[in-house]
DNA sequence: CGCAATCGGAACGAATCAGTCCGATTGGAG
DNA sequence: CTCCAATCGGACTGATTCGTTCCGATTGCG
């Protein structure tokens, strides 16, 4: 029930670049002197990030990463989707997946899609305006 | 943002034996034959679970394991926590663990705390009788 | 047209996790 | 009282995933 670092480093960096201007132009090597991250692991989340829509990239010189959202639009389900993969506690819930052997006579599956809009509904209201917030 | 096999095994074998007589002696064995769950690995899970207290374990001939309480007074979150250990989304929110080189000019630790507090409500509010209860 | 800067994907190493096995402890039978 | 069977408890091994690093592809500027 841990986050993993790499999505925790994508908070602490999009929340860097939501204290710059909406549109500048941010290169992963300013975010990572910002932060403190590593160069090369920012440069895998900002990709990664952009893959999933939260950032427009543009490649060349002077090129970088913008929000393609407001602040108040981007939540913490959505930068963990993007680094994590789904939000799914168990392996049942995401349909087309069949690992479990016992999914027939499992008296417990059919009360995780609950716990799980529970679990992501609490890390959807926690927009990125708010982490960016500072004190509070 | 996925629980452990081991975690959703547990929630799984603690259903079960939630079915049984409140009284009743579960063996590892039984409850591994109930759930499907690899013998080894029950055995494992179980002793795990009777050091976190949610468990008392009976040796010898005869013995097993008996719910510690009710199961309306076991909720996900202990489940979780036992099998996963403490719930903390990040390493900066564990007091007495400062692995993080950046905490001092850290805008989103402060949120942190609140965002975990959120998330164990969640699965705290989820009991193991209402897992147990089957259709739902 | 050549160069510098930046993003994108691929390869390596480490850590954690899942699974398995064997020893320690307990209760009952002879 | 002694021996045996059954069960819990901890230690070891293999595999998967995670985290990090490096190198190539693409774009804009001089």
């Amino acid at each position: 029930m841990r986050l993993s670092s790499l999505a925790d480093y994508a908070v602490v960096m999009l929340s860097a670049a939501a204290r710059h201007p909406a549109a500048a132009r941010l290169s992963a090597t300013t975010l990572a002197e910002e932060t403190g991250v590593p160069l090369p692991t920012a440069q895998k989340l900002m990709g990664r990030l952009a893959a999933a829509g939260l950032l427009t990239s543009a490649r060349g010189t002077g090129g970088g990463f913008v929000l393609a959202k407001g602040p108040a639009e981007i939540s913490l389900a959505d930068i963990v989707e993007a680094v994590e993969g789904p939000i799914a506690l168990t392996s049942c819930v995401e349909h087309g997946r069949h690992d479990c052997t016992l999914e027939h006579a499992c008296s417990v599956r059919p009360h995780w899609p609950a716990v799980n809009d529970a679990l992501r509904g609490a890390l959807g209201g926690v927009s990125l305006a708010t982490l960016a917030g500072g004190h509070g």
